[in-house]
DNA sequence: GCTTAAAGAAACCGTTCAGTCTCTTTTTCG
DNA sequence: CGAAAAAGAGACTGAACGGTTTCTTTAAGC
């Protein structure tokens, strides 16, 4: 990786905190600036607009955050333990990442304009929901979730459960939305279980 | 009321919208100065800043929102019925204010800064949140919902998926999430009700 | 209807915005 | 080491920003 490269990923997770803290309209490129140490003609020369380094800003910002979410995951066994898992995984990390999380926040900054932002954060949401659909579906072709169980809204429910709780957890300074946000989900969970 | 308590009044209302879809940073007093007519000192006689604007404009869309979502509830005989029908009339009522919840939007939009605007929608999430901790109370001591039951849990809960849900609605653009939440806080809720 | 105060128009302020351009410095590679 | 290419500094552009001020118009109270 030349030079140029080096500092193109260095602009970008200099920049992402920002961006996920103040917003697209917030952050000013002067922001980004400060941040890198870097002047307008150290920056342009990577990216040719501002919306284009939110972008690559929320990609970072959200690779992250998924990762740190999905770390240690694949070694739980069954569907239920590993929907449980991924919950709690969840819940004990609120603040991986600085201002929150990266899918909510540009949902909601972009959702009403942006339309670049708001594909990105579409595909992102996308394949958080399929993954969860998948675990569910395998659940029940094992016999182990109930099959009248519809995976869809599983996998709705956990991440807007879990979503709004942070939001809440954020916004009132501590962690109890998001522990009740667990509790609630893992009572759910365990109701989707077959009998036996 | 006079003639500039009228103006006062329909500049907050045309100013709302526009703040709740585009947030503090991405609304201009330009785009205010657009759909209301008026110029520059037509508005700074009225507001003594753009804060000052945002927050009478939050404070309005908040107060729409909540009673529209709030239309009908006392009618309802019942602690878990109660609670029900406040999802119910959440999820039928998606659409009550341009730009989605302005709960969850300004507590996006604020929580990193405009400690203004953040402590606006704090009062708001607590009077919620009070509200329907005060349902799942009085159940409790009617003896309709279980005593082992935490009334904060639900209402934390309650408002996460619900606002989770609305926020990945509005990002699909369609209604599947908020009645996937529908559904699940409906089970959930029949299943804090004390047997017999 | 006249007087007076309120309301609004519009020019104006300094600052900041995203973005461009030129020129210098630093790499990189033969 | 030396030449070519890449990277970065920083001045500059014009527009938009939030906010102020002055002056004109309109409405209200007697």
């Amino acid at each position: 990786m030349g030079k140029g490269e080096l500092t193109r990923q260095r602009i970008i997770e200099e920049a992402a905190p920002i961006f996920n803290q103040r917003g697209f309209a917030g952050c000013s490129m002067q922001d980004v600036l400060d941040a890198t140490g870097l002047e307008k003609g150290g920056v342009y020369r990577h990216f040719e607009s501002k919306e284009e380094l939110a972008a690559e800003a929320f990609r970072y910002a959200w690779a992250r955050v998924a990762k740190a979410r999905r770390e240690g995951q694949d070694a739980i066994p069954g569907a239920v333990e590993k929907l449980k898992y991924s919950v709690r995984r969840f819940a004990e990390t609120p603040g991986v990442f600085p201002g929150g999380c990266p899918l909510m926040n540009t949902a909601i900054d972009a959702d009403d304009g942006n339309p670049l932002l708001r594909s990105l954060v579409c595909v992102a949401m996308k394949e958080w929901k399929a993954r969860l659909v998948s675990i569910v579906e395998d659940g029940i072709a094992e016999g182990e979730i109930r099959g009248e169980v519809r995976a869809r809204r599983i996998a709705n429910t956990i991440i807007a459960t879990l979503e709004g709780a942070l939001m809440i957890s954020r916004l009132e300074g501590n962690r109890s939305a998001v522990e009740d946000a667990r509790e609630s989900l893992e009572v759910m969970l365990a109701g989707i279980a077959a009998a036996g």
